[in-house]
DNA sequence: CCAGCTGAGTTCGGAATCAGAACTCTAGCT
DNA sequence: AGCTAGAGTTCTGATTCCGAACTCAGCTGG
């Protein structure tokens, strides 16, 4: 099969997986979460290729995860991309790769950015949950039931 | 930059990003997760180069969050792949990619399995949370500081 | 003992994708 | 008109991928 392929099947994990694991895809989303919305500087960020970027950029706006929106900047149009909601939905993946990485691959020389809680000033972190009795749950806790 | 690269930067993002970002990587792991345990049934399921899977199962393996271990089988030794307790721990990414896809990328005709929790049959769900005050969070709450 | 089978890879050649540098296009400034 | 900056696009050699064929080890049946 085709890698490509991935995306068609009928699978709530495959089909998010079809896309963010198109190489650079999540680091460009780490960018975006980061704050960054122009061309040129998720290029000097994250030293793409820049038609590899053009390309990824795309295919966000093309999901709808990105919209590419026009501003105003030293006189003149130029285009930044933005995340919708649907994008800005993404944040807990994002946020459970780093909770993982911070347990498992910490770098030596510590962290370059903390995440806290606005209002509280708390550590951030991503769990899985029961939606009913709010505990949280392990991949133990959870049983896998195909559908009929 | 070449794509290898990222693996090095000293970002608790960037590192797990380019594990899972790999091509078939998340695949791969949604797979794991449903249970699969031996090379032939990965490569039936996914439909997988098998020269990728060698190479994929390897990376898992290398990073910790396989490991290959011999069983027997009809009278003979063979090697299953088991999640590490590194391995356990990413299955907050699965699910947050889940939980993205049943909002967004629904397929038509329903889903393939379900996840319950097993104590009380609830629904499964990831969320970022705040540590502190348990309050859940959108990328809204959240504030980015550089660390010095 | 030898052929056949099975699980688990490895090898190999053509096809697709990538990296990075160069090029293009558009508008505003001087 | 010429220069500049942002945002891509094009091009070419280098990687990586795909899929089919091949290997290898150890039963199993004859």
């Amino acid at each position: 099969m085709r890698h490509a392929q991935i995306a068609d099947l009928p699978c709530t994990v495959a089909r998010p997986a079809a896309l963010l694991g198109e190489r650079w895809m999540l680091l460009l989303l780490r960018q975006v979460f980061l704050g960054t919305r122009r061309f040129e500087d998720f290029q000097s960020a994250m030293e793409i290729s820049r038609s590899v970027l053009a390309d990824r950029l795309g295919m966000l706006v093309d999901e709808g995860v990105l919209r590419r929106v026009p501003y105003a900047h030293e006189g003149r149009t130029r285009h930044e991309y933005r995340l919708t909601e649907k994008g800005m939905d993404l944040y807990p993946v994002l946020v459970a790769l780093r909770t993982w990485g911070e347990r498992w691959m910490a770098p030596a020389d510590g962290e370059q950015f903390q995440l806290h809680h606005r209002d509280c000033g708390g550590d951030v972190r991503a769990k899985v949950e029961c939606v009913e009795c709010g505990a949280g749950l392990t991949a133990r806790d959870v049983r896998v039931t195909p559908t009929a």
